[in-house]
RNA sequence: GGGCGCUUAGCUCAGUGGCAGAGCACCUCGUUUACACCGAGGGGGUCAUAGGUUCAAAUCCUAUAGCGCCCACCA
């Protein structure tokens, strides 16, 4: 027995070397595992941002991932799971743009070029540091493959996948009113916005109805609308009300004399004007709010753009606030119609603000020449992945959102006004590409399409399809069969896999979708960096080790439900780790040469042993069940129960005034079992363990064959 | 406005029709050579509330409350 098997078990003397011999062997890369006799077997991992180090939610799907791999590597499939960085467009850009602002540098300064370098520094920086992280968690991912989005190949992808929507005619540009974070300099997309409560005014103005002569007698003068965005008066086209309100029937078609503009605009009649809302009249500003646009032009109204892409306000506004920032011009013109007693009523007021999700400025809608993929029929594709089962999500609650939105879909604006990213290959434009394109194309664009793909026409679709070359990766390992990630990107990211993957290679790109928990502070809040409320999975490895880390992780996640972290599991993980050392070195010392890996069950005549064999038994085919559907806290605790009670505390008690060789196989077979078992939840220490076995059937326990 | 999830021991959570469970924490005993990161034993719960179905409900149904999340053209 080796002489590092001494007491109690130290993760640090062992995970580092284990996963240095595990690289050097290479099987982490399918094409060179002995006896992978199975079909292949894929997962992609979800490309973490370079923007920074892991969190808890990587650490926990990089386990997830990585007990599917190593178990199916193990049953004899060809494993492949391909690692990789996303660029992250607009959220490194910031990044790195905060960090000259420490050095009083603007990228504007520096100038695009000089800019980009500095970025691409940023990646190296990062983009290893997130590898080196998923490695010290202990994940099985091939390296000789890791991908990046912006790689030389991986660009081609993109531009092959623009041209093909562009030569069905699906991309096109359009002028139109898109979100846009004047904080970015960038147009985003519906999906790219949070909405935060804030708390506010709802501003009650009184506009004047122009009197059209003497004979029409007019109840009142003036009209009231209510508003929560007074400084867009000065973009107002129209009032409206809705067809059916009683009260302001004689004032569809009359005229009103806008406030400080003295624009006359006319009253008109829409439905999606709310009767109970306020006072029932609203004002109408094309250019800013997407409701008043579409109201705008069922009445073909003029759009006055009086908000610019830097958040001030135009000269089309007028010279009142020509040139101020949206918050000055408030408190202007509200102090001008409070001079000119147009102010009838101010109340409290809630609302939800929509907030760039990177960096959490206010967005403004305004109107703006950018580029648009068309959805409606892409959308159909990833609906009926899904509603014919080609696709499930586990938990299967989550296609409800991922359907309700395609369901709703409107086309996806791919264009940004940033620098880091894809360029729109089109001739004349500066703009990048939304970096949702890029990822949606990963699970095939990591695997070399478009190179190994030999272009055929499809009839049906009128489409060129993808025939993978034969012997190339993507005709080996496309489709992936699992993907695991995390809820937020389920329409970001999934769904525009999903039609991606059916328009490009015909295939979904996966066929079950795992949607594992998020993970939670103890009192049930979001874990944050700038809260400092986040845990680094890295302090906890230091701590207790990647396998104690992994174990708390898993034995935290049932059921799909949100995990409310909890450190003391992590602490079980460390102390089931010493354990499980302990057992084994009873058990090595106890059987010494009589170690044997294969036992035929039906000689065992001592009845402790055939109850331990045949709760083994149940105990495999349990966790072999929970896997497969997933359930993968359950699967831990199942496997926990019988090391600790059933083998430690039973047999192993009952076995020590036994010297039966009969006995010491039942010993030396149910460790190997157990060791296979659980190597996919705590790889490290059991793989230790393995190497000092007497007698091992191979090089690593990683390829020690199982059956399921 | 719509949707989803949750509420079980001090804490974090399993348990989906048949005697209330685990990990951690707590108490008692135990220096038996695998392990004190341990072993043997123990205390602790009106299963959010109200009503219903059933021989039987933590579990199924209805309503209510609280917590959390998502979506929406919240003027």
């Amino acid at each position: 027995m080796n002489e590092e098997f001494n007491k109690p078990y130290d993760p640090k003397a062992v995970e580092e070397k284990i996963y240095n011999e595990w690289e050097k062997s290479g099987y982490f890369n399918p094409d060179n595992l002995p006896h992978a006799d199975k079909g292949p077997f894929t997962i992609a991992l979800p490309p973490p941002n370079i923007t920074g180090t892991l969190h808890m939610g990587h650490a926990l799907n990089a386990t997830i991932q990585d007990i599917l791999i190593r178990k199916k590597r193990m049953e004899g499939y060809k494993a492949l799971w391909i690692p990789g960085t996303d660029h992250a467009g607009i959220a490194t850009q910031n990044i790195v743009e905060k960090q000259l602002k420490k050095e009083n540098i603007s990228r504007h300064q520096l100038g695009k070029e000089k800019f980009l370098e500095k970025i691409w520094e940023w990646k190296e920086k990062y983009g290893d540091m997130i590898l080196g992280q998923l490695k010290k968690m202990g994940s099985s991912c091939d390296w000789s493959r890791a991908a990046f989005t912006m790689n030389p190949q991986y660009s081609k992808a993109v531009q092959s996948a623009f041209r093909q929507y562009y030569d069905k005619g699906w991309i096109y540009r359009g002028e139109r009113i898109v979100n846009w974070c004047p904080r970015c300099g960038t147009s985003l997309s519906d999906l790219e916005l949070e909405y935060i409560e804030e708390k506010s005014k709802l501003w009650r103005i009184k506009y004047s109805i122009k009197k059209t002569n003497n004979l029409q007698p007019i109840t009142n003068d003036f009209i009231v609308v209510a508003t929560a965005r007074p400084e867009t008066i000065l973009g107002d086209s129209a009032v409206a009300v809705n067809p059916k309100d009683e009260r302001y029937k004689d004032l569809i078609g009359k005229i009103i004399i806008l406030p400080i503009q003295n624009r006359e605009i006319p009253v008109v009649a829409d439905i999606a004007v709310e009767k109970e809302f306020g006072t029932g009249v609203v004002k109408v500003t094309p250019a800013h709010d997407f409701t008043d646009a579409e109201i705008g032009e069922r009445h073909k109204l003029p759009a006055y753009k009086i908000i610019d892409e830097r958040g001030r306000m135009t000269v089309e506004s007028g010279e009142f606030c020509n040139g101020l920032k949206i918050a000055e011009c408030r408190e202007k013109v509200i102090k001008k119609l409070k001079e000119l007693n147009l102010i009838e009523k101010e109340e409290d007021h809630t609302h939800s603000v929509a907030k760039c999700y990177r960096c959490e400025g206010t967005v403004e809608p305004l109107p703006s020449l950018q580029w648009f993929l068309k959805m409606s029929e892409l959308a159909k594709l990833a609906i009926e992945a899904v509603e014919s089962g080609k696709v499930r999500f586990h938990p299967q609650r989550w296609e409800k959102v991922y359907l309700d939105w395609l369901k709703n879909i409107k086309d996806w604006c791919i264009s940004r006004q940033i620098w880091w990213g894809h360029k729109i290959p089109i001739e004349g434009s500066e703009d990048v590409l939304d970096t949702w394109f890029s990822s949606a194309l990963w699970p095939f664009a990591t695997l070399g399409w478009p190179a190994q793909c030999e272009p055929t026409t499809d009839d049906k679709r009128q489409t060129t399809r993808c025939k993978s070359k034969e012997g190339g990766d993507l005709a080996q390992f496309y489709p992936t069969q699992v993907l695991s990630t995390a809820r937020d990107i389920i329409n970001l990211w999934v769904a525009r896999m999903v039609y991606s993957g059916i328009e490009f290679m015909d295939k979904e790109p996966f066929n079950n979708v795992i949607i594992h928990a998020t993970i939670l502070t103890k009192d049930g809040k979001r874990m944050s960096k700038s809260l400092g409320t986040g845990i680094d999975p890295m302090i906890l490895i230091d701590k207790y080790g990647a396998d104690a880390t992994r174990f708390g992780l898993i034995w935290q996640s049932m059921g799909g439900q949100d995990i409310h972290w909890a450190e003391e599991h992590v602490m079980a993980g460390k102390k089931f780790a010493n354990k499980l050392w302990n057992i084994s070195r009873f058990v090595l010392t106890k059987t010494g040469d009589s170690f044997v890996s294969k036992i035929d069950a039906g000689d065992i005549k001592d009845e402790a042993s055939r109850e331990l064999l045949k709760k083994l038994e149940s105990t495999k085919e349990s966790v072999n069940k929970d896997i497969d559907n997933y359930d993968f806290g359950q699967a831990l605790h199942t496997l926990y129960n019988f090391v600790w009670k059933e083998f430690a505390d039973k047999y192993i008690e009952y076995s020590k005034d036994k010297n039966s060789e009969e006995v010491f196989s039942v010993l030396s077979f149910s460790l190997l079992t157990v060791l296979k078992t659980l190597h996919p939840f705590m790889p490290f220490i059991t793989e230790e363990i393995y190497q000092n076995l007497p007698n091992k059937n191979a090089e690593f326990l990683m390829v020690e064959e199982i059956s399921n």
